[in-house]
RNA sequence: GGCGCUAUCGUCUAGGGGUUAGGACGGAAGAUUCUCAAUCUUCAAACCCGGGUUCGAUUCCCGGUAGCGCUACCA
């Protein structure tokens, strides 16, 4: 039976980077008819928070893509004891009572390789149970095989063959003198106990893999699959973080700016893997029918935002705008319309669920963003126009004498014409011929008149949608506007 | 510093001992159209460098360079 985990750590809202992990290990059970364990990995209890906690399910919610069991590691802790006292009981881990260096972490320094602490390795079992018993605090350290010339080996799906000599491995902590696991430990210990038989996961921990080979072996177990993928970079090649890039790595951003989590999640498909058949738009069942850990190149991507974004639109990556663009024109009016309707009204306007449903497909190869129904659709919403400049009514070719002649033409027509595409597309045209103007010369005062703006969706339909009131309202306004321009 | 991983258009990628090195996004130009968008057509744009192996390397090997990761009683 296959198995895979998604491992997150609740110590910050849920990442890209993260969110892509996700969405790999899930396409992957999928695929294979697997399980999919969501398992949080909370043994860092300073820096656990609630609200991390909570980001991370409302982005993995927002995914909408689902999991079979759930697990936190901060329940298990008898566990994680029990697989590090198998492993001392065998003699590959002792007893460290070096005092932890509390900020000897820092990358400055003498940059020596260290891998083990004097003194405590060679320590006779006598002697470590004496000073344990007499309360002594310690560390557990892994007993790594020094001077053996031992290879420790596994192969990644991705990167393939790996081994790296022991004695470049230092003796790495399994429990901290407080008692609790450190990850290694944890990890491994749940990953046996949960049976995983696949682990994908950021290649950030390409090299940890050796350790963990370690103590899968040392419990007496056999170490799963593992797949390593590409990291997520930013533009100049360093990974993404919050402090230096800002928004555009938490998953939510991309919620709030109105992304379709299939769409969102189609992007992070196509950084590091592809399904090498030219494809790109694809649908969620398309892409669980292609994924395979085959098709994982090795190379880091790059989200490609602009550094300091100006707009909301160089926020993102444009391959995941565009393919945003994709997916709304792909849904069904109704969903694509049910999509936008929370969105304006969390705006202040109060819109029908009909009146949307009428709006919807006049924006929808308009918009990138769902977001963009605020732009996009303004004047549907709007009671009273917001100002414009009347110049905008005056054609192409043409003059405000022109615009005047065409607006108050246009206010007779509209008053008797039906509100219907086919009858106002035939009334507006034939007044324009008789006008002896271009039809685009008839259009766009009105089109300014109507939506403030010259760039608006097609004007017939749009009239329809708005209705004769609103309509003649607003020519009358921009007739008055024209004529108080002339004076 | 040590160890590991990586290197194809600006970006995501396909490919692979002999190819006009393919696709997509973005860019440019054009077509269409009542504007915008969508759509369609066309164009520009890449194999990190140096050695080796070979009849022939962008592809295989070695070295360099650069980037990234790990080097915590963080995960």
């Amino acid at each position: 039976m296959l198995r895979v985990r998604f491992a997150p750590s609740p110590t910050g809202f849920l990442h890209v980077g993260s969110a892509r992990t996700f969405i790999f290990n899930w396409l992957y059970a999928r695929h294979n008819r697997g399980t999919m364990v969501l398992r949080l990995d909370d043994t860092d209890v300073e820096r656990n928070t609630e609200a991390s906690m909570n980001s991370i399910f409302e982005g993995l919610r927002w995914l909408g893509l689902g999991w079979d069991e759930e697990y936190k590691q901060s329940e298990r802790p008898a566990l994680h004891r029990q697989i590090a006292h198998a492993i001392f009981q065998k003699g590959l881990a002792y007893r460290d009572f070096t005092p932890a260096h509390a900020g000897d972490s820092e990358k400055s320094g003498a940059n020596q390789t260290w891998l083990f602490n004097p003194g405590m390795r060679e320590l006779s079992r006598v002697e470590s149970d004496r000073r344990a018993s007499a309360g002594e605090p310690f560390a557990l350290r892994f007993r790594v095989p020094r001077g053996t010339g031992d290879e420790i080996r596994f192969t990644d799906a991705v990167y393939g063959a790996q081994a790296k000599s022991a004695d470049d491995i230092e003796d790495f902590a399994l429990l901290r003198s407080d008692g609790m696991p450190t990850y290694h430990l944890a990890s491994c210990a749940d990953d046996i106990d949960l049976r995983i038989s696949h682990i994908i996961r950021g290649q950030d921990h390409l090299s940890n893999t050796f350790k963990h080979v370690m103590i899968f072996e040392g419990a007496g177990a056999k170490p799963p699959q593992f797949a390593h993928l590409p990291l997520l970079v930013a533009p100049d090649g360093s990974k993404l973080s919050k402090r230096r890039h800002g928004p555009v790595v938490s998953v939510t951003t991309y919620r709030d700016a109105g992304f379709l989590p299939e769409a969102f999640i189609n992007f992070l498909c196509l950084l590091g893997w592809s399904p090498k058949d030219n494809r790109e738009n694809m649908t969620q069942q398309e892409l669980i029918d292609a994924f395979s850990l085959e098709g994982i190149n090795r190379a880091n991507a790059v989200v490609n935002f602009k550094e300091p974004a100006a707009t909301p639109e160089e926020t993102f990556d444009p391959k995941a705008l565009w393919l945003n663009a994709e997916h709304i024109r792909a849904l069904p009016v109704e969903d694509l319309s049910s999509c936008l309707l929370p969105i304006v009204h969390e705006a202040g306007f109060e819109i029908t669920v009909e009146k949307m449903l009428a709006i919807t497909p006049l924006i929808r190869e308009r918009i990138k963003l769902l977001r963009d129904v605020l732009t996009a659709a303004d004047f549907f919403f709007v009671g009273q126009l917001p100002p414009y400049d009347p110049a905008e009514l005056i054609p192409q070719k043409g003059d405000a004498a022109m615009a005047l002649k065409v607006l108050t033409g246009a206010r007779e027509i509209l008053a008797q014409t039906e509100f219907k595409h086919d009858p106002l597309d035939q009334a507006l045209r034939a007044a324009a011929q008789q006008m002896g103007i271009k039809a685009g010369q008839m259009f766009q005062p009105i089109r300014v008149a109507v939506c403030g703006r010259k760039n608006a969706p097609p004007l017939f339909e749009t009239l329809a949608v708005l209705g004769r009131d609103t309509t003649l309202e607003r020519i009358d306004e921009a007739i008055e506007k024209l004529q108080q321009l002339g004076n």
